[in-house]
Parts: structure tokens; sequence; C-alpha cells
DNA sequence: GTGATTTGTTAATCTACATGAATGCATAGG
DNA sequence: CCTATGCATTCATGTAGATTAACAAATCAC
């Protein structure tokens, strides 16, 4: 076998993670001290409600961070597991290289646009903007994990498909 | 007139901000450089979408971030307001000192709190966790605001308040 | 202080989306 | 290969919260 290090052309410092396709890379309720930035692969971080629906918070491709930002101590609140076979590299909360705190504010900015984005828009203007956000994550997930982004049920995401489908 | 920096036992180095209630720190379609730190009063973030209706992003009091992450060099999405008379310093979204990456961390923890709440609970559940989360708010902020943050009418939430009310 | 303009309440109706159930397809495992 | 399990679609019904409107209460401006 190949050194993995080499194929995905990292620093041989940074402490790589693999993640198998169904792995977790954390669970709620432990202690969760730094977030993951995914150089492969494909995640989701999700939680679970008190009535069992999951509902997923984000997904995780190249270049994107995956991670649960509780207050550093705390206990995690959400569960991230692997879509695809991955790989991520841990960024510690605590002293984060300068370069990652730019990582930070793109985050912020993110999660910012859902927030308005769930407040404002319809669930139809949603899956559309999603779909201009991550034109490629469509492909790679089932659609029920897309409604569970959205914040809809799969039923409600086959009929916007199919009233988009009709008006072309 | 009494030294404004040494009221609030601020570092002199600082360029604190003031800003009075009703006027603006940030405005859409502008460019957006820095967050705020909150050192007094009392400052909203928001929205208004192409229906005309406000959407409040986040509060702000004393101890929070305000600000409008969006990437570096783009145009701002957000106004921001002050609901009080407010004092508040610039955090540069480029060099951030080590204490405020800290900050950051917590700030995207508040933010996957929201999206969990708009994701998962009822507007019944929100208003409670709303009340416990900022409860001095509650007294400083006009009800349609809070409606507002918390994703309903004014009517909506007005009859919450009387449900919650009749229970006890 | 008095009128005018916001804010909050209540109630009737409407709508987007949830829920539940039935059906056809795929994919996986033996 | 055949069955079992999960996924997507469609439909019938239910419901939280939006909308509209009318009124009461509070706050603001002069």
């Amino acid at each position: 076998m190949e050194n993995i290090n080499e194929i995905l052309s990292l620093d041989s410092e940074e402490k790589i993670k693999q993640v198998k396709k169904g792995e977790f890379l954390q669970k709620t309720g432990v202690l969760s001290t730094s977030v993951f930035l995914v150089k492969k692969g494909l995640l989701r971080s999700y939680t679970i409600d008190e009535k069992g629906k999951e509902h997923i918070f984000m997904f995780g491709s190249e270049g994107w961070i995956v991670g649960d930002n509780v207050a550093p101590g705390e206990k995690g609140e959400l569960f991230i597991d692997a879509l695809e076979d991955s790989v991520v590299v841990p960024i510690s909360k605590s002293s984060p290289p300068k370069s990652d705190v730019h990582k930070l504010h793109k985050r912020i900015s993110v999660l910012q646009k859902r927030i308005i984005m769930l407040m404002s828009a319809s669930a139809i203007e949603r899956y559309n903007h999603f779909l201009e956000i991550y034109p490629d994550i469509v492909q790679r997930v089932p659609q029920k994990m897309i409604a569970s982004y959205l914040g809809i049920t799969p039923q409600a995401l086959s009929t916007i498909r199919g009233k988009i489908a009709g008006k072309k």
C-alpha cells in the first residue's frame, strides 16, 4: 500500500485521520476538542431530536471544515460520520494556525447564510440555493439527507423536485 | 465630559466606536472589514428580504460580537443598528488577537445551536429557549423584534405568550 | 397634554409543509 | 437468483403558523 501522506501531498507533521464510509468521527456526549478540515471524501454532522428525527447540520467535502463547535470543555452535541471514505486533519480549537482563522470566518459566513435562508426562504427557495452552493453534493448523497439538511421531509422534497422538473 | 475610555476601563489603544440608539453601524452592500465586540449597549443585525420583511440575525449586548461575516473583500449582507446607545470595538477579520479566536468559536457555537433550533424545534420551544439564553434581552426590545429573531410573526408570538401565561 | 403613529392582542381564514399509508424500484446479502 | 430492506414517489388528511383585519394599548412628537 502506498503512503497516504504522499498521495494527498500532506505535510507529514499533520496528524491525518482516515474515516471509512459509515464510521463515526464523533458521537454526541463525548468531549469535543477539535474541528476537522476535510482533505478527501464526504462527511456529515447531525443531531437526533427527542422524537428520534435526524437533522443534518452540515455536509463537509474537500476543503470544508466539519466539527462540533461547542464551548471548550463541553460535551459535543453532534454526530459526525462519513458518507464516503474520507481523510480529515484535526484543527485544534485553542491554537489554530493563522491560515485557519480565515476558514473560521468563512464557516461563520456559511452559517449566517443558512440561518437567513431558514428564516426567510420557502423550501423551494432553499433547495434551489442548495443546488447553487453545493452542485456536487446532490449527486453524492441520497435525497432524504438533502431533505434533512433543508429542514423538510423527503416527501416534501420529492414534490418540490416534481414541480421543478415539470416546469422545464 | 468624562473620558469614555476610563469609564469603560478600555485599553486606550483600542479604537472604540460609539453608536447612538437608532444609528447604523453598517448597511448592506458596503465593504465589511471587521466585526465588532460590544462593550456596552445593545445592537441588532438583520436582513431585509425581497418582500421587505426584516429578519433579525442576532442581538448583541455586552460581551457579544456583532458583525457580518462575509468572505473578506465581499460586500456586507446585513444591516446593523443600535437599539440602545452603544459602544463597540472593531475586531479585524484578517488578524485577530489570539483571545478573539476563542470568541469566534463561541460565536460559531451559538449559530450552530440556532440552526438546530430552527430546524428541529417548534415556535414555542424556540421562544422558551430564547428566554433561557437571553433572559435580559426580553425586557430590552419590543416583542416584534423577538418574533423576527425567532422567525415567526408578532401575532404568532403573541398567541404563544398567551398560552404560556394561561398555563400558570 | 393631545393627537398621531407605532406596538400588541384577538379572531377568521388560508397555505405550506408534516404525517401516514400505499406502491414501485433499487440495492444488498444470503 | 431471490428475498429483504431501504429509498423515492404519490396521495389524503392534519396542523402550525402566515395573512388579513379590526381594535386596544402604549409611545412619540409637537
